[in-house]
Formats: structure tokens, sequence, C-alpha cells
DNA sequence: AGTTTGACCCGGACGC
DNA sequence: TGCGTCCGGGTCAAAC
């Protein structure tokens, strides 16, 4: 379930492994993948050169020298796997891609991810309303008061909203509030700014503790990217239901919102109303 | 405008 | 063992 972290992670290696290559073919073998009012399809790319890696809030964009860009969401369960030789696809691979030096295959047991290819980054990313990122300068308490003033649904589905901050998932969201000590179903607009930066503070560690630990969910993409060891990223509750919390020792409550499993302390994390 | 709900998917976990 | 049912994850659109 790759969220920033993971996705932060999987550009790198990506990078690594492709940049300045070119691709000499390109085959999607599911279509849905390729949102409908794609303006290219994925063949536009075949014969240019991979030129930038970069990511936006959960989104992959590949640069290219023919002036286009390949931007890929992996949802729940997208996966780049990196080859040396021939490979027979696989009954998820619903891509493959070809360069000189590596082979790679795209797989989505789950058909949820989707795909574009376009000409105009800005145009396509105003479409999908990104807030800021969790390590712009510009998230600030002043940011964040504003975002929740009018804001009374739970704050769990409000850090799960990608246009007020982008990157953040189901596991973050969890943690984040954990560490902020503040109960998932709180009032967003009856936060106050000591929370609110609280908030910032623990969005920002537990994503660059996350990044520097290759993402927690990093497991499925290993054999194939290189990625080795150090999944130890200690999730204090996400998973955890019924466990003892980790401050406390109180066994850890789960409650559906907004549709998603919120893992929390009702000891440690205090609702504000 | 903000909030809630369902659709999109289907492998895997679970219950019987 | 086999069958049926439910769950989850991010995003979007529609309904409230």
């Amino acid at each position: 379930m790759p969220e920033l972290p993971e996705v932060e992670t999987i550009k790198n290696v990506l990078k690594e492994n492709l940049i300045n290559q070119e691709v000499l073919d390109l085959k999607l073998y599911y279509k849905p993948l390729l949102e409908g009012n794609s303006p290219y399809p994925l063949e536009a790319l075949i014969g240019a050169y991979f030129e930038s890696f970069q990511r936006r809030g959960k989104y992959l964009v590949f640069g290219f020298s023919n002036g286009l860009y390949w931007v890929v969401h992996l949802r729940m369960e997208g996966k780049f796997h990196l080859f040396d030789a021939f490979q027979e696809k696989s009954k998820h691979t619903h891509l493959i891609l070809k360069t000189p030096h590596t082979l790679v295959h795209y797989l989505d047991t789950r058909k949820f991810s989707r795909m574009a290819v376009v000409d105009d980054l800005d145009t396509y990313f105003q479409g999908k309303h990104l807030g800021l990122e969790p390590f712009d300068k510009k998230l600030d308490v002043a940011y964040l008061q504003n975002a929740f003033k009018n804001r009374t649904a739970a704050i769990k589905g409000i850090l799960l909203d990608q246009s007020i901050i982008t990157g953040i998932g189901n596991i973050y969201a969890d943690e984040i509030l954990f560490l902020s000590k503040i109960h998932p179903l709180s009032n967003p607009s009856k936060l106050n700014a000591k929370d609110l930066k609280i908030i910032i503070e623990n969005t920002q560690i537990v994503l660059k503790k996350a990044i520097e630990q290759g993402g927690t969910t990093i497991r499925s993409y290993t054999s194939s990217l290189g990625v080795t060891g150090r999944f130890q990223v200690a999730l204090n509750v996400y998973g955890r239901f019924n466990e003892p919390c980790s401050l406390c020792g109180h066994t850890l409550k789960k409650l559906k919102i907004v549709g998603r499993t919120s893992v929390y302390c009702e000891k440690c994390q205090k609702v504000r109303k």
C-alpha cells in the first residue's frame, strides 16, 4: 500500500535503473489502467529516453526526452518489477516496457492503479487538486488553521484529504494521530495551534523516518528493486488492533472512519470537540 | 461548501 | 477441503 514514503523510494530506485535509457518497446495488456482521458497513448513513449523522475503526492512522474510525461498512481498494489533478462509475464503483469538494459514489468493484482501520458503536467495536476507536500515550508499552523476552519468531520478523514496535505494514507494518518495524542474523531476546527503544530511535526517525522527506511510496506518490492532489509519501521497503532498501546499498555481500539479502519489508543488520544 | 456514500477491483483472510 | 462472504486501499463522483 504505497503512501508517500513508498512512492518516494520507488521513484529513487527506478531513477537509478532507468535514467537516460531509451524505451525500445512498450505494451499495455490491460487497457483500463490508462485513464480514459489520457491525452496520449502509452506507445507515444516508444523511442523516447527517460530524463526525469519526480513524485507529487502519491503520484510518480517520469519525464521523457520527447517532452511527454508518464504519470502513474500505484493505488493499492501497483508494482514495478525490474529484470536484467527475459521474464515470462505473470498473471498480474499488465504492462511490459523494454529498454536496452532493463526489462520493466508493471503488475497490479487489484487492477486499481491508473496512469496517463501528458505533455502539460501543471494542467494534469490542477485537475487532481493536490494540497501542500508534507515538507513544503508553506505547511504551517496558519495554513492548517485556514484549511480546518470550516471542517467538522473526523480529523482522521481530513488527514486523508489530499487537497490539504498530499501523501498521507491510512497507515501514516493513524501513526500521526497517535504520536500527536489526538483522537481520530476529533473536530479539526477545534484543534488549537499547539495541536496543529504537533500534527505538522509528527507528519514530517513519521514520513521522513519511513522514507529513510525505504517505506513501511515496501516488502513486495524487495526482490525486484533491490531494496533490502530495513522493514523495521515501528508502527505504533496501524494493524495493531487489540494489542497493547506502546505508551500506556491499554488495549488499542478500532473504529471505521470514512470507510477506513482507524486504530488508536483511547487513553492516550483525547477527543477534541 | 462540506460531508457521506458507493463504485472501482479482486486476492486473501475468515467463517462455517 | 470447499464454498461463501467480507475486507481493504486511494480517488472520484454523486447524493445529501
